[in-house]
DNA sequence: CGCCTGTTTATAAACAGTCAG
DNA sequence: CACTGACTGTTTATAAACAGG
């Protein structure tokens, strides 16, 4: 609560101040249209197509293969919508994949009850609301380069260090909180989409928003973006009608009865998300000097209470209320600073980390503390009661007993599982930091990869996306 | 987490202490047996029947009328047992409801996974999992009579006021707040079976459990009952395998394909509860004077952060602070104290208040501090945050827009409402208060009804469970 | 009895979107 | 019309109660 960096950083969510620029200059009725091709598939460049959906009438599928590049997509839903005109509405789901061998079938059966919501409108016509496409970007920061330590882990804790508070004594009232963090952020630039289209970072576009406005923050985002490295533009699909993500292509299947008296309460897969490639461009205020700073603004140094309960005492750790005056003194501690991962990824990263994917608790604690030393070094003992809060809260995470009855195990929901590693971060955050500075000249494809992300690719994509070579954390599935 | 009586009373596990004296009694090698019968059906006393499972082999189903005593069931099934004897496995599933109108049919697809479990025991045959069957009692409390307060909710706040932990502040490290309550909660007993049966109150038997284990607790449960008055055993079933609960009888028909691995990992639906009559008798030390307490040991009077969102402040209140000395001194306050219901029962309160069974957010805040003036006078604003943290969380509640697309309205996942609303706990609440003392005489059978079993309960049983009349704290269902 | 594992509830907070003033 | 703040909704973090082994 009132303690530690709160969320971790890369959850943080915020919308980006393009909106306007981008959504209201492409005001749908401008351009060459041939109006009539109700041909089965029309192909556009990089490989797009755009199909008639094999059963939802007045919808049709936008096909983007991984290696289309933003102004491709743009392209092509520019063409449908100047197409489409203004007569009247129509859905447009994007599907991501490397087209037709993705498949992770949309088919009837999820979406039969969430017609009905598009007559409303006459304002253009919808992508729906399945297909909700956020664009999440992770700007390569202009910090003075973070020069010799980008072979461990270290960077995590220097980059999550901006919300640390650095003023004294904590009086965040729920609001001042929120600016100091603006520009360390541009770290994991989350694009959202125009004001109307979408929700926030993990992607969401709401069942009204027009295909102009996809197309403005398409657009937006790649003139945002310059030709600094590699960066990569993330379509996320995600919960449908309802703003909740659910983990895995289930769990649904049994809520057809009960949409009679309303559109909502079903939930829509994540069965279309999209990545490929997307010009970028930051300019983040440096690091500066102030990063050796720990999060230890939450050892209530001597209260009245000490509760007993074992997972309540903190391991080191006293030189924590010497503040109100800190914020650039840094004695740089052994940097094990929080990491920017909420629980929830930290144990998808453990249990991916075995080959037979299965872990149990002691060893999902261990191999915490061993990849961050902050829950070893740092963190106070509750973060194992936050651990097992997470394993058991979470639908995504099961537990099996081993044959003998003896043991217990922790697994991923394999529908739901997206294999992420620790590697696959570590090695785009390798990828990406390294080379140049600015020069917002919008050229060259780049490609980016957002940590929020990652419950919301599918196994296939994720295979796509992290296909570089083997994981050196894979360690053994040795049982124990 | 220091403050405020932090878990309702209502929802407090523990265990009756009587494993031993009955679980021992019945070896299961001594009386009569007649050891072929493996007919169809077989009737017991009570209209209890036992018949084979219509599709898993070494499974049989004990269909329990609701009308049925204890002894009846323990009858049969200790003939049940006799007649396996020590042939190996047998699975045993109780049912409950009016029998064959009871229409959850527990088919084969839910559980098709779970069979290979009961091989490895030969100590006996086996009360299958998914027929957790808890027996839940609500003791007579034999306090001095709550006088004339008890047309009113005021009970709820006397009832609950044994954990507000009158020593004063708060040393209560994790252990030491757990006996104070024992002879409160006998207001709500909640018999969870022998060692081996149970869980905890809300019933689960785990696939482990032997007949005989049952057969104890019920017969435990039926001496240790006096003639108090009606009371009322309720066997519920729950979650199969995992010991978690889901609400409502679906989201798992997705997950047979992955229980190649192990038998863990399905979640068996709640169709087989069962309530019926069984004897009681408690002796709780009387409630004396020391009702009027407060729980407001958690205001923490003057703190060096007071932070500002809204949210944070407490309404009046500011007799916080003079305790260390308190815990006799009574200074009578218009006994709104928090009521023993979590936050999940009061919106399912609120919401089943409705014909429409559908609730604005501002509605179900209003319902509930029209019926709970703790929430109105006392709980620090954050209860509201509290509430919507529950309906996003809980797969229970969704939400649901109108037409117009203007308002959104909270309704219960129907698969999962139980219908619960606060006039059936109040109307069983004053059938159980009014009359006798003790005499713990084991004879005329009583009933009593276990709030813990709220969330399990099927609709039909809900029905039969209180279909005495009309509810008169149905409002009715004004959209606002 | 104390520790470990697991489930559930409570509470605070961050933050997004919407809407009314 | 832009800004602001209240309200609504989703998600994460943290503490705790309590059960069983
Ligand atoms: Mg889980
Ligand atoms: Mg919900």
């Amino acid at each position: 609560m009132r303690r530690s960096p709160t969320r971790p950083l890369i959850l943080k969510r915020r919308k980006l101040p393009f909106h306007q620029n981008a959504t209201d200059s492409q005001p749908g009725e401008s351009g060459s249209k041939e109006p009539s091709k109700p041909a089965a598939t029309q192909s556009f460049s990089d490989g797009i197509r755009i199909m008639d959906h094999p059963s939802m009438s007045d919808t049709q599928v936008v096909v983007i293969p991984e290696t289309a590049e933003v102004q491709s997509v743009i392209g092509a839903l520019t063409a449908k919508d100047n197409e489409c005109g203004a007569q009247g509405p129509n859905k447009l789901i994007l599907l991501s994949g490397s087209g037709s061998d993705n498949k992770w079938d949309y088919g009837p059966d999820s979406q039969s009850a969430a017609e009905g919501a598009a007559t409303r409108s006459t304002e253009g016509h919808k992508v729906k609301a399945e297909t909700t496409s956020s664009f999440t970007v992770n700007k390569d920061v202009t910090c003075n380069p973070l020069d010799d330590s980008l072979t461990d882990l270290h960077w995590l804790g220097k980059m999550s260090t901006c919300d640390l508070e650095p003023n004294s004594t904590k009086q965040l009232s729920s609001k001042e909180n929120q600016n100091p963090l603006q520009t360390f952020q541009n770290k994991f630039i989350l694009l959202s989409g125009s004001a109307s289209v979408n929700k926030w970072d993990y992607g969401f576009i709401p069942e009204t928003a027009e295909v102009q406005s996809v197309i403005g923050a398409l657009t937006a985002k790649d003139n945002e973006c310059g030709a600094q490295g590699p960066n990569k533009l993330i379509l996320l699909s995600g919960s449908g009608s309802g703003n909740k993500w659910d983990y895995g292509p289930d769990s649904q299947s049994a809520a057809e009865g009960a949409a009679t008296r309303s559109t909502e309460g079903h939930k829509v897969k994540a069965e279309t998300t999209h990545s490929f490639p997307v010009n970028k461009d930051v300019t983040c205020n440096p690091l500066d000097d102030s990063l050796g700073r720990m999060s230890t603004c939450d050892l209530e140094p001597n209260s009245t209470k000490q509760l007993s309960s074992k997972e309540n005492q903190n391991p080191l750790q006293t030189f924590q209320a010497h503040n109100t005056h800190t914020s650039a003194d840094a004695p740089q501690q052994p940097i094990s600073e929080r990491p920017p991962y909420s629980y929830m990824a930290m144990i998808q990263f453990a249990i991916n980390s075995r080959k037979n994917r299965r872990m149990t608790l002691k060893e999902i604690y261990m191999w915490i503390e061993d990849n961050f030393s902050y829950y070893r070094d740092v963190a106070k003992p509750g973060w194992k009661n936050s651990i097992r809060h997470n394993l058991s809260l979470h639908d995504l995470f099961i537990r099996e007993t081993s044959p003998d009855g003896k043991m217990s195990f922790w697994t991923i929901r394999h529908e739901a599982n997206r294999y992420l590693t620790l590697d696959h971060v570590y090695k785009h955050q390798k990828r990406t930091l390294p080379d140049a500075r600015k020069t917002p000249t919008s050229s060259a494809p780049c490609h980016a990869f957002c940590l929020s992300a990652i419950h919301f690719l599918l196994p296939a994509e994720w295979e796509q996306f992290t296909s570089s070579k083997e994981s050196p954390h894979s360690t053994e599935g040795d049982t124990k």
